[in-house]
DNA sequence: TTGAAAGCGGTACCAC
DNA sequence: GTGGTACCGCTTTCAA
């Protein structure tokens, strides 16, 4: 591979001179611009990323991990980054996680060992204090409220549009709903945000036989559907944690020619539009160019709060 | 930063043997090991990836170039490359390109740099004779068929489905079809073969008010299916390039209350099996992670065809 | 078993 | 304006 020495000594000039084209940086004669850029075209020469990488100790690289790609929660937030990275300098990497603990730490270790400009972290299967733990290698960015004061995310406060939903709900004379989540109560926050606020709202929380967890995609949606309708349950309104979840129960009742509830989504997807399911829109993309800001350090603030959005259709 | 040199110094040994305990090569005294591994913790040391890159001349880097990311096709792909990258030591680069040619060319100069060690195009706006000048420079996978031997590509053969796809259409005793595509037939292979073999099953192209490119999104699907009814045109048929366009296609007409006509979608996505579209799966998935097994040389096949499949549904 | 030293391919300071 | 040179931090060969 062809060097900046070769170039240097084709040329006549050193390398220093050389490095001053290629950058455009400080004093060059025209001639020896002139006579540096033919050699340089005539060995078909291209200065080594690593070796500038090295040298400046940065690689504009992005780290991103994603817990997994199939979930829309992850595309939008991902589709976000992507668009505040676009014509910037930086490079966005992917590293799935799968929530698995050992793979979130390597990727720790890799910032720490300057593989990474910065990480940001879209979902995390390890402690806020670990994560706290690394800051000082690099920008850690989550998507998600921190709740403390050392570490930065950008995230969207869920609680005020689940009560304009429950209270529109409320409103139209319904008195209780079934709810889905992804995943429990005593592990995910927004789990605990959604079901609070419904005892907020309703002033109770929602029968046991009526809480649905684990529920992430479209055939959950319907499998809670079946196991509803069998129930006899008679709910009017069912809370679901996701647009196509709600689309899938869309789908088995009206399979089996069922009054369909009251149905709520989230994330304002192709297929709440689609089916004219008022949703809650959480920011994802706007999370995800603002997450890219700040792992790049455009911008500075310690966490940025957006609102979601309760979104009505009818 | 604390370098290899630091540990060296204060082990009392030299940096080529430490060099030895953080790869496990060649022979190192166990008590040498032992009291480097004490030091290199002490230190909280970590060797740098760049440095190490840089020494390789190897990133781990593979770039994936994505026109855009809205579009389910590149999202699909996108999920079968990082699926096939988990649990390598390759790490996956994002690079949006919006088919400008300027920036493609900056990445395959990127390529040239060093900056990774291969490139997936998962569509491209350059020409394929600039592409194939590049691989000299790295393996560069194409996700479509090159139909040329200096260019390894993984894409799947679209003609046979497109063909029974038409040909269940006419048994239907419809003998047209309004066609929407995502590029003009000048510059898209996929527009080529959907027109192409159009032709051969139906005796000839679309007529003109009929065919309509640019169509990407479920809200492009609607725009068509507007243009379409103020047309009056009557069609039977309409082969849309996605299922999520014939969902907007198939909305429109619903609220304007006009009976349907027979719809096809392309990707089997979500939103087909919702509604009920026939679609045609052209194995995005699998096409991601097969072309990450190229670019890594895991396989060394120089093109890898796959054959895309009609789903019907009715 | 170990170490010196020559890369890898740039950048940037400082002297001329 | 230009060049010498000391890094950046790790790998690898070869001699000891």
């Amino acid at each position: 591979m062809t060097n900046i020495h070769d170039i240097a000594r084709k040329s006549g000039y050193s390398a220093a001179t050389v490095s001053r084209v290629l950058n455009n940086r400080g004093y060059v004669s025209s001639i020896a611009r002139a006579k540096i850029k033919i050699i340089i075209d005539e060995l078909d020469y291209v200065p080594s990323n690593i070796a500038r990488d090295l040298s400046q100790g940065k690689t504009f690289n992005i780290g991103v991990v994603l817990p997994h790609t199939k979930h829309p929660y992850f595309t939008q937030l991902l589709g976000g980054i992507i668009l505040g990275a676009f014509s910037t300098k930086y490079r966005i990497v992917i590293l799935p996680s799968e929530y698995d603990a050992t793979l979130e730490i390597k990727y720790l270790e890799q910032l720490r060992a300057k593989a990474f400009d910065a990480l940001i972290f879209t979902s995390h299967g390890i402690s806020r204090d670990t994560l706290a733990e690394y800051t000082k290698y690099g920008p850690i960015i989550l998507c998600e409220d921190p709740k403390r004061t050392d570490l930065q995310a950008v995230f969207s406060k869920r609680e005020s549009a689940y009560r304009e939903a429950f209270n529109w709900i409320k409103v139209k004379g319904i008195n209780s709903a079934a709810v889905t989540l992804s995943r429990p109560y005593e592990i995910s926050a927004t789990a605990q945000k959604t079901l609070d606020t419904y005892k907020e709202i309703f002033g109770a929380s929602p029968k046991n036989n009526l809480t649905f967890t684990d529920v992430v995609s479209y055939e959950d949606g319907m499998r809670v559907a079946k196991k509803m309708i069998s129930q006899k349950s008679n709910v009017q309104c069912i809370f679901t944690n996701g647009d196509d979840i709600a689309a899938g129960v869309k789908e088995e009742y009206n399979k089996q020619g069922i009054q369909l509830p009251l149905l709520i989504g989230q994330e304002n997807q192709l297929s709440s539009q689609l089916l004219n399911i008022p949703t809650i829109d959480h920011n994802f993309n706007d999370i995800g160019s603002l997450a890219f800001e700040l792992a790049t350090k455009k911008r500075a603030d310690l966490v940025i709060p957006l609102e979601s959005k309760f979104i009505i259709r009818e």
